[in-house]
Parts: C-alpha cells; sequence; structure tokens
RNA sequence: GGGCCGUUAGCUCAGUUGGCUAGAGCACCUGCAUGACGCGCAGGGGGUCGGGGGUUCGAAUCCCUCACGGCCCACCA
C-alpha cells in the first residue's frame, strides 16, 4: 500500500509498473496446474526482419485484453513470446544490415567481421554459409530486444520466460522429428517435379506465397504447321517458350479443332512435332482457341502435363537463363535439327526476357509470326516478396501431402472461430487446393533437413535415397554432422554421401508452434498441462498459412485439432483508409513515440475500439480519449478513497448506494459474457459507459453524504458503496489499462490487481442483499441533469443555489425519487423539493436570485 | 469470375432475438472557478441509418436487388 499522491499522473506508469511485474514474476506460468485450470495461448512469433507498427500492437494488445481476463478468471495463463527469426526475409533484412551476400561454396572465416557502414551502393561482400547464419544470429538478436522493450512496454502480460525463436534448437528439433515421422509414414515424399521458382532468390515458392501482379503482355501469333500441311494459329504470351512446346490443346467441344485431336502439328522454327489434345481447361474465347502447352509457362501447364501425361522438354534454367539443349538428341527430335539448332543458339544463355525479344524477331524474319504484338494486361503469378515473376522448373523438393479435404474442413468446423465468418476464409482455402505442400526452400538461413544422400562411385547423388539421421540425434545439420556408418572424409566423396543443401520453409517449423511451446516429446509434463492449446489469435491474411498449417501438422502428429478457439484480428488502417505500410520506420506513427505522447493504457484503448475481426482506424483521437480515461481514473479514486475515504468493509443501506451497485452488477454481468465470447471491445464500452455516469451523477450526488452531511449511518453506506464500486470498476478496466489500475490498487490494497479475482455480479447483489431498484440512481439522475440544464441555460455555476424545484412524475418514479431526495437536493444545491403526481416528467427550476 | 466483410452525425464507432423521440465520444457552438479532475464540468446544434424494392401493425435491424469501399480466392494461352 502506498499513499495517494496529491496530483496522480500518469507519467513514468510503464516503466515502475513494467519492471515491478519482472521483479514480482506476476504473469510467470505455475506449471503445477492441471490442464483445466489452464488457459494456453499460441501466440503469433512476430517476424523480427521488420519493424513494429501500431498494427501490431493492436493485434497483440487484442490477446492480452483476453489472457488478463482469462487470468483474473482464474486461469493459469500459459502466454509465451516467440520470435520468428526464420524465412527469406531475414536473410534479406541481413544482407542489407550487414553488407553482405551468402556464398555457400566459400570456406567459413572465424576473424570475418560486417563492415562497420553499410552503403546503399556498396558491393555485398560474399561469405560462408556458416558465416551468414551467425550473422543471421546476430542481427535477430538486436532485433528481439527492441521487440521485447516495445511488447514489455505496451504491457503484455507475457511470460517472459517463456520465450522461443522459430529457428532455435527447440523449434528445430520439433519441426525435423515431425518430418522424420511424416516420411516415416509416408505421409511426406521427396519428388521431382515441376516448382514455382524465384528466380532472383532462387527458390521454390508454395502456393500460399503467390500473390497475382497484373502486368502489360503481349499475344503473339505463332504459325504451326497443321496435320495436312496447312497453317494453324496459335496465341500466346510467352513465345520464348516455343521450343519448350510439348502439345497443343484445346477444348473437347470446340468443333473447329474436335477433327484434329489425335494428330499432330509441327511448331514454326524448330520443326518439333507435337500432339494435339483435347482438355476441357482450354478455353475457346481465349485468343484462337487452341494454345499450345510447354514445360512450363504457368501452373495451366502443369496440370495439362500432368493430366494428359506429356513429355518434359524444359529449357528455363534455375537462374532464369535458358539452358543448351542439343537439338536431334532423345528428347528434342526434329524435322531439321539443324536449323533448330541454330535457331536455339541464338537464345540459349539468355534471360526469359531477352529471349523473348529475340525469337520475336526470328518468328518474324522467318514469316511464322502473323501480324503484330497485340498489347494486353494479364495478371501474372509472383513470389510476394519476389520482384520478377515466377518461373516453374523441374527440381528436387520435399513435400507434406495433404489431408483430403473432407478432414480438413471437419476441423474447421470443429474450431470455434472469432468472428465465426472467418471460418469461410479457410474453407475457401481448403477447397482450392492443388497438388501438395512443397516445404523446401534453396536457402541458408533456416531449419535444415535431417538428411544426407549416398554419392556411387561415379560420384553422381542419389537424391531420392536419402539417409534419414535418428530422432535421437535430433537436432541435426547435415552440412556439419555426419550419417551413421560413414566419417567426415567421405563428405561429398565418390562412395561418400552429400549433405541436403535445402532448409524447410518457415510454415514447416511455424505450423508447429503449438508443439514447440508446449515442450511436445521433449517436455511430456509440460505438454499435458497445456496441450491442445486453447487460443490461437492471428491475422486473417495468414488463415491459408499458418492456421491452415497448423491445422495439418496437429491432425497428423496428434489426431486433433491444435486449439479450441481461433480468434481473427483485422486491419488497422491509416487515416486515409489505406492500409498501414509495412515500413514504419520513425514515422509519426511508430508505436514508441505513441506510448511516449499518450501512455500505454491510451493506445491500449485505442486497440480494445477494433472489434475481433473488424479493421480499425489508426486514430490519435481515440487515443487521446483513452489517456483521459486513465486520468479520470485517478483522479475518481483519488476522490473516492482520499477526500471520502471508501471503505470495501461496511454495509450498503441506502437504496441510492444500493441502486448503483445493482446496477453495476448488470454491467459485471454484461461485460463478463462479452469476454467470454472474446468480445472485449463490448466489454470495455459497457465498462467505460457505467463509469461515466458514475462519475458525472453518483459521485456527485453522493459526495456531501460521504462527507458526512447527513449522519453516519449514510456516511457509511456511501463509503462503502463507493469502495465496492471503485474496486469493481478497477478490475474491469485491469485488462484494457493494466498500468492505471495497477497504480490505482496499489494505493489501497495488497498484491497486483491481476491477479485479484474477476467481479461477479453476484457478489455485488449480495453485498446490497439482493436486487435492489436501480431506477433510483436513474430517475435521481434525470432530476439532477435538468436541475443543470436550467442552470447552464441561466449561465450560472452549478454550484448557484436553487429556491424551489417540482417534480411532476407518475407515483412509482416520485416513489423513487424520493428514497434519494436528499442526496439531488445537496447535489443540486436545491433549499426546496416538492412533488406533483402526473402522468409524464416534468421538472419546474426556480433558481435563487442572484447575489 | 466466385466468396466474405463493411456502408448509421463532419470524424471514429455503438445499436443483442424487428418495438418508445436512432445513441456515445471527438470536433463545433454556448456557458461554468464546483471541498477529485480546466487533460475538467454543464448545456446545445447536427442524421432522408449507401440507393431502390419487398415482408410486417411497425424495419438501421429480416428478404431481394443495385452501387461504392476493402479483403480473400480463381486455369498467366
Amino acid at each position: 500500500m502506498s499513499t495517494i499522491p496529491n496530483k496522480p499522473s500518469l507519467d513514468g506508469l510503464e516503466a515502475r509498473w513494467r519492471a515491478r511485474w519482472e521483479a514480482d514474476g506476476t504473469y510467470r506460468f505455475d506449471r503445477t496446474k492441471s490442464r483445466d485450470e489452464v488457459f494456453s495461448i499460441d501466440t503469433p512469433p512476430p517476424t523480427v526482419s521488420g519493424t513494429l507498427h501500431p498494427g501490431h500492437v493492436c493485434s497483440y494488445t487484442h490477446t492480452d485484453f483476453i489472457a488478463r481476463y482469462q487470468r483474473m478468471r482464474g486461469r493459469e495463463v500459459f502466454y509465451p513470446m516467440g520470435w520468428d527469426d526464420n524465412g527469406l526475409n531475414v536473410e534479406r533484412r541481413v544482407q542489407l544490415l550487414t553488407g553482405t551476400r551468402c556464398d555457400p561454396s566459400l570456406p567459413y572465416d572465424p576473424d570475418f567481421r560486417p563492415p562497420e557502414k553499410v552503403g546503399k551502393k556498396d558491393k555485398p561482400i560474399p561469405v560462408s554459409r556458416p558465416n551468414f547464419v551467425e550473422l543471421c544470429g546476430q542481427v535477430v538478436e538486436q532485433l528481439e530486444q527492441s521487440y521485447f522493450e516495445l511488447w514489455s512496454t505496451i504491457g503484455l502480460s507475457v511470460d517472459w520466460t517463456q520465450t522461443y525463436r522459430t529457428i532455435g534448437p527447440r523449434a528445430t528439433r520439433a519441426s525435423q522429428r515431425s518430418f522424420l515421422r511424416l516420411l516415416r509414414r509416408g505421409l511426406a515424399y521427396r519428388a521431382e517435379s515441376p516448382t514455382l521458382w524465384d528466380v532472383d532468390f532462387r527458390t521454390a515458392v508454395a502456393q500460399a506465397e503467390l500473390e497475382d501482379r497484373e502486368l502489360p503482355g503481349a499475344y503473339h501469333k505463332l504459325l504451326f504447321t497443321g496435320p495436312d500441311g496447312d497453317t494453324l494459329p496459335i496465341d500466346t504470351t510467352r513465345p520464348e517458350l516455343l521450343p519448350a512446346c510439348v502439345a497443343l490443346v484445346a477444348h473437347p467441344d470446340d468443333d473447329r479443332y474436335r477433327p484434329l485431336f489425335g494428330r499432330t502439328a509441327r511448331t514454326p522454327l524448330f520443326g518439333v512435332e507435337v500432339p494435339i489434345v483435347a482438355h476441357e481447361l482450354a478455353d475457346p474465347e481465349k485468343g484462337t482457341g487452341i494454345a499450345m502447352i510447354c514445360t512450363f509457362g504457368d501452373t495451366t501447364d502443369v496440370t495439362w502435363w500432368r493430366e494428359l501425361g506429356l513429355p518434359v522438354r524444359a529449357i528455363v534454367q534455375r537462374d532464369g537463363r535458358l539452358r543448351p539443349v542439343t537439338w536431334g538428341s532423345p528428347g528434342w527430335e526434329s524435322t531439321d535439327p539443324d536449323k533448330a539448332q541454330a535457331y536455339y543458339d541464338e537464345l540459349a544463355g539468355k534471360t526469359v526476357k531477352q529471349a523473348q525479344t529475340r525469337i520475336v524477331e526470328l518468328l518474324g524474319e522467318a514469316g511464322v509470326m502473323e501480324g503484330e504484338p497485340r498489347p494486353i494486361k494479364h495478371p501474372v503469378k509472383f513470389w510476394e516478396n519476389g520482384t520478377r515473376p515466377l518461373e516453374i522448373v523441374t527440381s528436387h523438393q520435399w513435400f507434406i501431402r495433404y489431408p483430403d479435404k473432407e478432414a480438413m474442413l471437419t476441423r474447421g468446423k470443429e474450431l470455434a472461430w472469432w468472428p465465426e465468418f472467418m471460418r469461410v476464409r479457410y474453407e475457401n482455402w481448403v477447397n482450392g487446393l492443388q497438388g501438395d505442400w512443397n516445404i523446401t526452400r534453396q536457402r541458408f538461413f533456416g531449419v535444415p533437413f535431417p538428411a544426407w544422400y549416398p554419392i556411387d562411385e561415379d560420384g553422381t547423388v542419389d537424391y531420392l535415397s536419402p539417409i534419414l539421421a535418428d530422432e535421437d540425434d535430433l537436432p541435426v545439420d547435415p552440412t556439419t554432422d555426419v550419417p551413421a556408418g560413414y566419417t567426415e572424409e567421405q563428405r561429398n566423396q565418390p562412395g561418400g554421401f552429400a549433405a541436403d543443401p535445402d532448409v524447410m520453409d518457415t510454415w514447416a517449423t511455424s505450423s508447429l508452434t503449438p508443439q514447440i511451446v508446449t515442450g511436445w516429446v521433449d517436455d511430456p509434463d509440460l505438454f499435458a498441462r497445456t496441450f491442445p492449446m486453447d487460443m490461437r489469435p492471428q491475422a486473417h491474411e495468414i488463415i491459408r498459412t499458418w492456421l491452415f498449417y497448423t491445422i495439418v501438422r496437429s491432425h497428423y502428429e496428434h489426431d486433433t485439432l491444435p486449439w479450441h478457439n481461433a480468434t481473427i484480428s483485422g486491419f488497422v488502417f491509416d487515416p486515409d483508409r489505406k492500409k498501414l505500410s509495412k515500413s514504419a520506420g520513425n514515422a509519426p506513427d511508430d508505436p514508441n513515440r505513441l506510448i511516449e505522447r499518450f501512455g500505454a493504457d491510451a493506445i491500449r484503448y485505442w486497440a480494445a475500439g477494433g472489434r475481433p475481426g473488424m479493421d480499425l482506424a489508426l486514430d490519435q483521437g481515440q487515443m487521446k480519449i483513452g489517456r483521459k480515461l486513465a486520468i479520470k481514473l485517478l483522479n475518481a479514486s483519488k476522490l473516492a478513497l482520499g477526500n471520502l475515504e471508501s471503505t470495501t468493509s461496511g454495509e450498503v443501506t441506502d437504496p441510492l448506494d444500493r441502486s448503483m451497485l445493482t446496477a453495476l452488477a448488470g454491467v459485471v454481468d454484461e461485460a463478463t459474457a462479452a469476454f467470454d465470447k472474446f468480445d472485449y471491445a463490448r466489454a470495455l464500452e459497457r465498462t467505460e459507459a457505467f463509469f461515466w455516469t458514475f462519475c458525472d451523477n453518483y459521485l456527485e450526488l453522493v459526495k456531501n453524504r460521504a462527507y458526512g452531511s447527513s449522519g453516519e449511518a449514510g456516511q457509511a453506506s456511501a463509503r462503502a458503496a463507493l469502495g465496492l464500486a471503485l474496486r469493481t470498476q478497477l478490475k474491469l478496466f485491469a485488462p484494457f489499462l493494466p498500468f492505471v489500475t495497477e497504480e490505482v490498487w496499489s494505493w489501497w490494497q495488497e498484491g497486483s490487481i491481476h491477479r485479484s479475482s474477476w467481479p461477479t455480479g453476484d457478489e455485488l447483489r449480495s453485498a446490497v442483499g439482493g436486487d435492489a431498484d436501480r431506477a433510483v440512481l436513474t430517475v435521481a439522475g434525470e432530476v439532477l441533469s435538468t436541475v443543470r440544464k436550467a442552470k447552464s441555460e441561466a449561465k450560472r455555476s452549478m454550484a448557484s443555489a436553487v429556491d424551489r424545484v417540482v417534480v411532476t412524475d407518475t407515483p412509482a418514479r416520485l416513489a423513487q425519487l424520493a428514497q434519494a431526495e436528499q442526496d439531488v437536493r445537496s447535489a443540486g444545491h436545491i433549499a426546496e423539493l416538492t412533488t406533483v403526481e402526473g402522468t409524464s416528467f416534468s421538472v419546474d427550476v426556480t433558481l435563487a436570485a442572484e447575489a
């Protein structure tokens, strides 16, 4: 307990209380509690590659509202925090910050230090993979620290002893273990297959990370030679892929082409005989109604290739350039191999873009292109972080099979979604799934696959016969660890072994966050107390990735949902209704600056206005209101506790006091019901509305009686009611305004308010001996209000005297008024209050003559 | 092209299963030194509830339709 300051202030509350909570272990998880006493949260690990902006603050705060509520409800909250340091974004950030670039062919240099300053135009310094991974670790640690500072200042009640990295040893162990188990069950496999490929980052990309961008392109009308020697025009936007053409396709019902199905056509320039086939994905309306299938121009090509059993004639390599080809060799048959070779030599080694320019010239010169290219705009697939269109290359990749759609849809129905309509996004995604989940990334900084490949005596690596690590040896790094039965000397030698060079896709690891945080296999005791988890908070745009994949993994590993509830947050928009940019940096909306200016509680108040799943405008006006609310709490508390000496013991007997507490009991019930449905916004709204009328009406009405103006009995009742009301309201506000409520709590109560029990309506009702008449306070407030209006219109002070007030109303309401008459007269400075029975409410006010 | 969400005062938003005269805060205007707070208090003006149809005694609320904004998904010829 501490004394009440003369002039209470919000300044410094964040620093003081976050240090105190840390020292006292206020939010430390007590792992002796059983599963039914625990509320466990699968916190989204923020990616440390960027900057935190108000959108992050908003959604993480939403989770904290729930965590604090559940803690006060008596649940032991398991609330960890992870750092997502996995993935290409971190790699890119590290490249920029350190001015380096990973070159896996280089040896480790233990003395390497990155340059002090990195200019934008400096050439990146090539470093070895171990060096680069080291740098990633250092950069990530700095970023984690700045994230921790912000989360702590904004008041997240995270247990900071429960942190993890998505690329740390625990996460690596869990990811590799799950991978090995899936492999053993045939649910994961290795295959060579067409893969979406980013040529700049030289890595495979999963379906979930694609985005369409509208790009200018052009139709080129290529003249094929039909089966009977006639001309067969084909429209294409990718003429450079002509050498990779393996078939022509038209719709089965298209009468124009039906006679040609089963026969062959000859490609221009290269003279390749390709079959003419039918498939219903061919659109008679597009181009000439017959399309060329290339390996591979787009995902439709992949579908056609797979479903029609076509051969592969791949020409685009991983660097985005056309590879050398020997025409006339198997698979590259031509009616005129020398001519084909001559043309192709003009293209080999060029990028697809350069090759396109050149082949258009060649086609024109040969007279096998009709007219000029016709410009169009069309959507092109990009990796969401990439800068050039994706290509499709064939390569060796690890895949996880998707469970069947029905099973996934059933899981989606078992899960409680907040808000409910977000389930539809999940269902849309499940229904649109294609192929399997490629979990391979050709990068350096990530979770490696626990696998090696045998090298035969000729030095050929057998990429389809992996040597797998033993589960007990995890985590392993195949580039430094050696498989059983081999020695380090045999690495990359004929008859030896080669390490799997790739790392897992980010989602392959982060889809295991529930297993990682709850100690799956590694800590069975913790696991039993926390899994399946209670709540997964996350953003809606990663339903198709994080949420979906996490369900897949848990479905496979545990045959259960990973959590019972998914709470989906909306976006934060800037005042112009545009989505916040990710690179907020030192912008005016930098969260740290907002906290300095308004206080953490005020920022949290603003965030609470974003209802579950709804978008929220970044609005400093709301932050200002939050700040006012926090200040009001300080001042009202100072009045109730300091001046009026309220207490939580003693009997509440006065009808006005009982009326107020009964109304508050209703608010408690509503707030509790709202919180149980994860609707923190409604809980705050009800609490706040009550609090302001409590200040404006009840406090004014009761003030003089509490000072002792009408005797000891009335004073005792007032003090007890004030104490109960204050304690209850502080608790209702505590999840939202943890700093100011804790401050006030410390003036008169022991312990932390955040470990106190959530109030119930029943405890208030029993304190006033059952339900009292709420209308006593309402009627008294209305009469007081009309008196104020009269004073205001007469431009008098609220303290000015009133000679007489005549209230006309129904007998019932007059009876209610009578129970608070003393308080109404005292608050309004009314000399004489008389009543007249009538049918409707009216008040006649006679102000005293001006002095 | 399909789906989801939204559209209520100048701004940000409430408005539970249809029901008294549609609410709050901010902003604006007019006042007020009152034994907590001037970062306060009291009062005031301001809305054809996106448009159009329908159901109903009664619709911001239910149904249909259109428009606009945002998001998600979709086979790039």
